[in-house]
RNA sequence: GUGGUCGUAGCUCAAUGGUAGAGCACCGGGUUGUGGUCCCGGUGGUUGUGGGUUCGAGCCCCAUCGACCACCCCA
């Protein structure tokens, strides 16, 4: 006897049970679902690429957690790291595409990151993006769709952060921040949220940033104020940067489009103080967060009009939506909101023995052809009561049993599991029968 | 990648450096045409893995793998 294999699963890496699956398949229909009301067309691509495909788009840190590695044919490839960058050089290499072209993408991405809670190194994302579309149009129809999205499955309070990349750097211009500073400002800036205002100013201090422009510039990202009064305070502010004002204007136009949706659940918020760390978005840029759990952003977006060209040497504008799924998972289970009528096996067909078996497979075709998810026990000598047990744990509403007496008479006894509640019925009543039951 | 906490039966957890246990789950019986409740009995472990210290290690030390937490970064 050889020594056995212990069993194991990879740092960052975990096998679904159904149990899992089910949450993860609600999940990716109500996604599917909303996404193709807006006209999506769904698409995949290789989960590995050319190494240089993916090289030099994520930063330095980044391209550390990529995973690279040699082919059999000494080629440099890489995991697909996140959607966005397969997409354009998707787009790269079908130009016949008639644009503006909108598609999703529901798939797994691999980072070699430290796993932690909601956070693993094979993960599953879900993009939504518009390509050809450099209108603000397109940004609204994405954070519509994001609403509607968070809207479909249930959650009570989440909010949609935007800000704009050119209004950003714009503000970093007027208090004077160098242009190879912006970045790392930003990078601070982003934690805002998280350490404060005081741990923002305090970490800038430590970079060496003057104390006077930092705090000038915390206190206008941080000033309370609604969209429009924002937007009008930065009209005057930025009136003499034309590319700021480009992006403050279409701020302006998306917030008034946007205004009838925020009287249900959610709402969207102008928060100056988004900055998001990946370096392609040069427009607006998003990002959602639930009210709980506390789980970090559940969405992330922008606008990238400079990517696609990278492959192409053609620009073609676009703008995104990435769903972190496995967050949106976690959510999903931790406030069960996944509804419990997503079930498996509607009906168990038992084996009374293996004489009657025949009459049991007979009867589990008649419900299968009606639609009905039927199983039949798979076993000619269990006992009855193990076979109910057997339902009852996975929890299948409904037993038949088509016993001596039953089969004599062309009838099965149809069992409600729920309510112990049973009955005898003709085979041609059986369908009409056990979907009264469902009821 | 850095730092920390943890790892004992399928699951949740006990066990002064001195005989590895409980509950749940599982299997069988009470109940050979009916599950959930109840009663009785039973199976189950190289204590994540590999070394070391010790008369003796689940417990101490080192390494390694994994989970979680804080960084980093992000979904």
């Amino acid at each position: 006897m050889s020594k056995l294999i212990q069993p194991r699963t990879l740092k960052g890496f975990r096998d679904f049970s159904p149990e899992k699956m089910r949450v993860r398949k609600y999940l990716i229909g109500v996604l599917g679902h909303v996404f193709e009301q807006y006209g999506f067309q769904p698409m995949d691509t290789p989960v590995m690429e050319y190494a240089d495909i993916l090289e030099g788009k994520y930063g330095a840190e980044g391209e550390q957690l990529m995973y690279k590695f040699v082919d059999h044919g000494e080629r440099r490839v890489a995991m697909r790291y996140d959607l966005t960058i397969p997409f354009a050089r998707f787009m790269a290499m079908n130009q016949q595409i008639p644009l503006p072209f909108r598609r999703y993408h529901i798939s797994p991405v691999w980072r070699a990151d430290n796993p932690q809670h909601g956070r693993f190194r094979e993960f599953w994302q879900c993009d939504v993006d518009i390509a050809g579309a450099s209108s603000y149009l397109a940004d609204v129809e994405l954070l519509s769709l994001a609403y509607d999205v968070f809207s479909a499955l249930r959650l009570q309070g989440f909010v949609i952060r935007i800000n704009d990349r050119r209004v950003l750097n714009g503000l970093l211009h007027c208090f004077s921040f160098a242009e190879d500073e912006y970045g790392e400002v930003l990078r601070i800036v982003d934690k805002l949220d998280k350490i404060g205002v005081e741990g923002v100013a305090k970490e800038m201090a430590g970079k060496g940033f003057s104390s006077d422009h930092v705090s000038a510039f915390l206190a206008l990202l941080t000033m309370n104020l609604s969209a429009d009064e924002t937007i009008v305070m930065l009209r005057d502010k930025l009136a003499e940067n034309a590319v700021a004002m480009q992006g403050l204007e279409d701020l302006s136009k998306i917030f008034s489009l946007l205004k009838k949706k925020s009287r249900g659940p959610g709402f969207f918020s102008l928060d100056l103080s988004l900055a998001r760390g990946l370096s392609y978005y040069d427009g607006t840029i998003f990002e959602a967060v639930v009210e709980k759990p506390k789980i970090g952003s559940v969405l992330g977006g922008g606008r990238y009009n400079g990517l696609i060209g990278m492959f192409s040497g053609k620009s073609i504008p676009a703008v995104g939506l990435s769903f972190g799924f496995e967050r949106l998972v976690a959510v999903l289970e931790e406030l069960e909101l996944v509804p419990t009528s997503i079930q498996g096996t509607t009906v168990l067909v038992t084996i009374f023995s293996a004489e009657l078996a025949h009459y049991s497979i007979e009867v589990a075709e008649e419900l299968r052809k009606a639609g009905i998810a039927t199983e039949i026990y798979p076993a000619d000598g269990a006992k009855l009561g193990k076979q109910f047990e057997y339902a009852d744990k996975l929890h299948i509403p409904i037993a038949i049993v088509a016993g001596p007496d039953e089969a004599a008479q062309n009838r099965v006894t149809v069992k409600a599991l729920g309510t112990g509640n049973q009955e005898v019925v003709e085979i041609v009543e059986l369908v009409k029968k056990v979907r009264e039951m469902l009821r």
